[in-house]
DNA sequence: CGCAATCATTTGCGGTCGCAACTATCGGCG
DNA sequence: CGCCGATAGTTGCGACCGCAAATGATTGCG
C-alpha cells in the first residue's frame, strides 16, 4: 500500500503529545477539586465571566467549549444546582436561553482562578522556554485552523 | 494577591492548546468509526501489537495508557467481546492477567492503521513545519517529564 | 512458619458525554 | 396569512471512566 507512514520525528511528536495531554488534563482537574469544580465547569465560568453582561447563549457556549448541545445542558444543570449559574430567557427570540453567571458563581470563580493559574504554570508554562510557548501557540492555532476547515465533510 | 498571571503570549498558547486539543481528539475518533474502533481501543491494539509476545500485563497497560485500572478492565471487556483481545493468566504470578491480541484483533488493527495515520497527518502533522514538529515533541516530552515528577504529592 | 502489608484485578456506583429523537420557535417564500 | 425548513434547547439512551471497596495472590519481616 502507498501509505505514507510517520517519520521518527513525527512519531516522537505524536506520541509525546498523545501520552501527555491526557495526564495534563487529569493534573489540572485535580488542581480544581479543592474548589469543588471540574475543569469543564471552570471553563464555563471563564467564558461567562468574560462576557459583557455575564451571560452567553447556550448555542454559542456549546460551540466555544466544543461540547455537544446535550452535554452543555447537563453541565449547566450541575452549575445551576450549585447556584453558580442561572438560566435566562431571551425576550427577542424565545428559542434561546442565556447562561448567566450569578454573584455566587463569580465569587467561586475568583476563588479558584489563582489556584488554577498556578496549576497551569507548574504543569505546563513554567516547564517551557519563551520560544517554546510561542511555538505552542503557533502550533495549536494552525491545527485549530485546519480543524475549522473541515466542518462536516469528513466521515 | 501576589498571583503571577499569564502573559499575553502564555495566554495565547494555553488557550489555543485547550481549545484545540479536544477538537483534535474528536476528529481522530471520527476517523476510526468506520473501523468500529474508538481511539482508546486503537491505542490498546497499538501497544499489544508492539509487545514482544503480543501480550502485556494489565497493570503495565493501564499505566502506559494513563487509564485507571477499572477503566482498563472495562475497555478490555469490550475488546474481548469483539474478539480482538483475549485474557491470559500468568503462571508465575497468579495475580496478573495478560491482555493478548488475537489474530482477529491484529487484522482489525492493520486494517485501521492506514486510515488512522492519514487522519493524524491531515489534522496534525501536515499542518506543521518540520521545525514545529520537532518543537511539539520537545514541548510534550518536557511537560510529561514534569508530570512524572509529581506522582502523588499534589493534592 | 505466619501474619501483615502490598499488589493486580475486578465490581458497584455515580458522573459525564455524544447521538438521535422530540418540542418549541423563528424565518422566508408563495 | 400559512406552510416548510432551519434553529435552540432538552431528554432518553447507551458508552466510557474514575473512585472506593472487595477479592485473591504474593512478599517480607519477625
Amino acid at each position: 500500500m502507498a501509505t505514507k507512514w510517520l517519520s521518527p520525528a513525527e512519531m516522537r511528536a505524536w506520541r509525546a503529545y498523545i501520552e501527555t495531554t491526557h495526564q495534563l488534563q487529569a493534573a489540572l482537574e485535580h488542581g480544581l477539586t479543592p474548589h469543588q469544580l471540574s475543569l469543564g465547569d471552570y471553563e464555563v465560568l471563564v467564558l461567562l465571566s468574560e462576557a459583557p453582561e455575564g451571560q452567553v447563549r447556550m448555542c454559542d457556549l456549546s460551540e466555544r467549549l466544543s461540547l455537544s448541545p446535550s452535554g452543555l445542558t447537563r453541565r449547566l444543570d450541575g452549575l445551576v444546582k450549585a447556584g453558580y449559574v442561572s438560566r435566562a430567557q431571551c425576550t427577542n427570540d424565545r428559542r434561546v436561553t442565556f447562561a448567566s453567571i450569578t454573584p455566587t458563581g463569580l465569587a467561586a470563580f475568583k476563588a479558584a482562578v489563582a489556584d488554577h493559574v498556578r496549576s497551569v504554570r507548574t504543569h505546563l508554562i513554567d516547564r517551557l522556554t519563551p520560544a517554546q510557548i510561542e511555538a505552542l501557540g503557533d502550533i495549536f492555532i494552525a491545527v485549530g485552523a485546519g480543524l475549522a476547515e473541515t466542518p462536516k465533510g469528513t466521515r
